[in-house]
RNA sequence: GUGGGUGUGGCGCAGUUGGCUAGCGCGCUAGAUUGUGGCUCUAGAGGCCGUGGGUUCGAGUCCCAUCUCCCACC
């Protein structure tokens, strides 16, 4: 049984509290994405209890395709797999359409895929997506959408959004099948809709109508950040927010930079995921409140100060930018496990700051002092 | 000492019968990256082609000398 509280509301930014099964979700918050069940440079679910992050993100067709969800299931599903007892969201497989476009074929019973893994021919739809996700026990399972590139035409945009609409009723007709049954891990298992559109609004505001009434526990907004621009983006969010259920958590799929985060909660996001952090602390790009660096650059080569100053993370706690620097040109795993531990703590930080000031009443100013400290670099 | 081979950006190499601004890989310097295939992509800097002569309209390419390093033989 899943409780959505608001604790409050500055403007249009929400600071709440969602009660799951795997514990409460405070609200912004970041999720931390972990396709394959784990964060891509050597960082454990131990590190992301010692940064004290709330929510883990995996998705459905990596774990498909390895190890199987079956053998997650055989360990009594993600949770127990990756030793995470917090909230874990799973993404559906949806975007890999979008994303692994050329090895895929749509049609209305789902999606032909080859696997990247061995090319073997994949079969996912609505059922199978669910059935997965079930397999995985994740907290939160996200509807099976197709996510239309961001140049595909109006015509394309109203067939693909209509079929997805489809595909969500059943998906909520299977995870309720599949909740029922006595074998399956979570059997309160949520499901959240994903609103589509592209940049059209009134096709994304006549989506967003359509499925808050189907009162699922949950709402995405998906096929953002794929191209179009920042005033794009922030212009879809101002008007299809509003048409979500205010009482429901608001998901932004996939986003994004420190800024756009920040936009999308001052917009009454609540949830947020992306592979920025991770990705870029792999390749030595680290995030601080006066703007991104690459500690590839030359510049950092005698370097003694920590990444941030005063930053809480375990890299800046412990060692230098010279450092860092110095294990990244020697492709030390060390150097990117660092990267990303700074990079997701950064994020973490950012977001709980964010709700911080949301409770406070002061979140316009937070997000003014933010925004002008990321250009000082 | 004799014979053979070698010498081209930081490293490893291409450079055809001598022909226009000497290439490539790695490295280096920067930049991209938004529901992640530990990638990929883009741009840039850096070489008087061991040295000194010579032949030629023109030499990294041919000739002579010299030095370097490697191999074999005495």
């Amino acid at each position: 049984m899943s409780k959505y509280t608001i604790d409050n509301i500055d403007d249009k930014a929400k600071a709440a509290t969602f009660e799951t099964v795997h514990g409460t979700i405070q609200t912004p918050v970041f999720m931390n994405v972990g396709t394959v069940a784990a964060i891509k440079g050597a960082v454990s679910t131990m590190d992301l209890r010692e940064i004290d992050t709330q929510v883990m993100l995996c998705n459905t067709y990596h774990l498909h395709v390895r190890p199987g969800d079956e053998i997650v299931a055989k360990f009594g599903g993600l949770h127990k797999f990756t030793n995470w007892d917090r909230p874990i969201l799973t993404d559906s497989g949806g975007f890999q359409v979008f994303s692994l476009a050329g090895l895929r074929k749509i049609k209305e019973e789902g999606v032909s895929f080859n696997s990247h893994i061995d090319g073997r021919k994949i079969f996912m739809g609505p059922e199978e997506s669910m059935q997965i996700q079930s397999h995985l026990g994740s907290t939160i399972a996200m509807a099976f959408d197709e996510c239309p590139p961001s140049k595909a035409d109006r015509k394309y945009v109203e067939q693909s959004v209509a079929r997805t609409e489809r595909w969500l009723l059943r998906c909520k007709k299977e995870m309720e099948r599949l909740n029922s049954l006595p074998e399956t891990i979570n059997k309160e298992q949520m499901l959240f809709g994903i609103n589509q559109g592209g940049c059209i609004d009134e096709i994304r505001i006549a989506n967003a109508d359509r499925i808050s009434e189907l009162d699922l526990p949950g709402y995405a907004v998906g096929g953002l950040a794929v191209g179009e621009t920042h005033e794009e983006m922030y212009h879809i969010l101002d008007v299809t927010v509003p048409h979500l259920p205010q009482n429901k958590p608001v998901y932004l799929m996939g986003v994004g930079t420190p800024a756009n985060i920040l936009e999308g909660i001052e917009r009454g996001v609540d949830f947020f995921d992306c592979v920025y952090p991770s990705r870029n602390g792999r390749h030595g790009h680290v995030y601080t409140n006066q703007g991104k660096l690459n500690l590839f650059n030359a510049q950092y080569e005698l370097d003694d100060r920590p990444i941030e100053e005063g930053c809480g993370c375990p890299a800046c706690q412990n060692y230098s930018r010279g450092y860092i620097r110095h294990l990244l040109k020697a492709k030390e795993m060390l150097g990117m496990r660092l990267c990303v531990l700074h990079n997701l703590y950064f994020y973490n930080k950012m977001v709980h700051d964010a709700r911080e000031a949301i409770l406070a009443n002061r979140f316009s100013e937070f997000k003014k002092s933010k925004l002008e400290g990321f250009q000082v670099l």
